[in-house]
DNA sequence: TTTTGCTTTAAGATTATTTTAAGAGAATTT
DNA sequence: AAATTCTCTTAAAATAATCTTAAAGCAAAA
């Protein structure tokens, strides 16, 4: 079953959202706070849609909008009374991935949310290609020119990751937190020693993983060749 | 004889189903709540399928659709007074087999039904084959070259969700919930033993059963020979 | 040239899976 | 109803796969 989280200081509307979302079958789980909110997502790994406010005491939608995009592969809509295009254009940038202004109408506000999880699910299963190089998410392989090729799971997440973010460079502490978890105190330089073996299991699509010095790698198929 | 389950609490509307499934040759099986639908699904295996409302107390249609669909082989119709495609999109999704606005129109109710009978029967008749081995659904037999192999109920049924859902990658929670069940509170590594006898059961077939280290297994007759 | 950061290597540590075995429980036979 | 057989579950030991660390070698930037 599909786990949304309704993050509103207002207890009123939260319970109203999470009258609704309950009512429509979804699991619902609530915070009156962001921070209770990272906190809930860093220890429930089963949330799919984050339903948050804007104007929030501790930390503000903001905030959490970024750390959440940051860390999670979780879906956020924005609720906000903020009626200003400024602020849609801004949470949109930001990784919002919809936006609802308040009073919002139930039936729009339960479309846009079906409409995220059926894409959050879709993404969860498709394929990432590039040209002779595919990762299969249903299966958990990767081939080469139709080839199965050998690989471990943490070289398979890392490269999921990079795909899936390309060509988006991601610093070390992100992919750390975002693979090995928030509360993994391990050493950095474990990622350099996945992406070698990654690059090595790649044979000769090694170079799309690309180094930035000083930042972290993405996953780039338009590689310099010079 | 196939059986239907009816779930509706308006009284009149159920005895209204009941009399016409009945009339048309079918066996007819009745419940007013989602609770007594579970109980009933629960006792009775000879259940085909299911006519479900949405809106009922104590658990509504979507719970009692999730529980039925993780847990049991029933076609499920959706027989709801929501017109709206959102609830007939999710229904789907979530995988209801079909969905009928109310108010119905005998006919059209009647055909989907007769479609899904139809459908659920040549399903579970049907063999699953790959190379030498072969899963016998009617039969609830597998064969090896043609010759039975001996098999336990529980491996059978591990061979048979793998084979179905090949060559998907299966969580060991998945797979749990689909044949112990989601009330079983047992140990996730009872599958380790029962894939392990599996494989032994299925001889040289036993590579086809693929384990994805940190995530479950697949059935996969691709099997990577290196 | 010096510094900083990345790559490579290899060995040790860790974790997940497989295997084994034994006891509980269910089903079947006597 | 008792005995027997079969299957399931659990636990623990053995094995295998993978991850992590640390140190040395390189390459890029300053």
């Amino acid at each position: 079953m599909n786990t949304i989280l309704v993050v509103d200081d207002d207890k009123r509307i939260n319970e109203l959202l999470c009258e609704i979302f309950t009512m429509e079958g979804y699991n619902v789980v609530s915070c009156l706070d962001g921070e209770q909110a990272i906190k809930e997502i860093s220890e429930n790994p089963g949330i799919d849609l984050m339903i948050l406010d804007i104007m929030m005491p501790i930390f503000d939608g903001w905030e959490v909008l970024d750390y959440v995009k940051a860390h999670f592969d979780i879906k956020v809509l924005i609720l906000s009374a903020l009626v200003d295009e400024q602020s849609e254009v801004r949470g949109i940038r930001d990784g919002a991935d919809d936006y609802v202004f308040k009073p919002f109408k139930r039936a729009v506000l339960l479309e846009r949310v079906r409409r995220l999880i059926t894409e959050k699910h879709n993404e969860n299963s498709c394929d990432l290609i590039c040209d002779g190089l595919v990762l299969s998410q249903s299966k958990c392989k990767v081939f080469i020119d139709s080839e199965e090729i050998k690989i471990t799971i943490k070289e398979y997440q890392l490269l999921l990751l990079l795909m899936k973010n390309a060509p988006t460079v991601l610093s070390r502490d992100n992919i750390l937190s975002r693979i090995w978890g928030l509360e993994y105190d391990g050493n950095d330089r474990t990622i350099d020693t996945h992406i070698k073996m990654l690059r090595h299991s790649l044979g000769g699509y090694g170079v799309y993983i690309r180094t930035v010095r000083g930042t972290g790698y993405s996953f780039d198929s338009e590689v310099d060749k010079r």
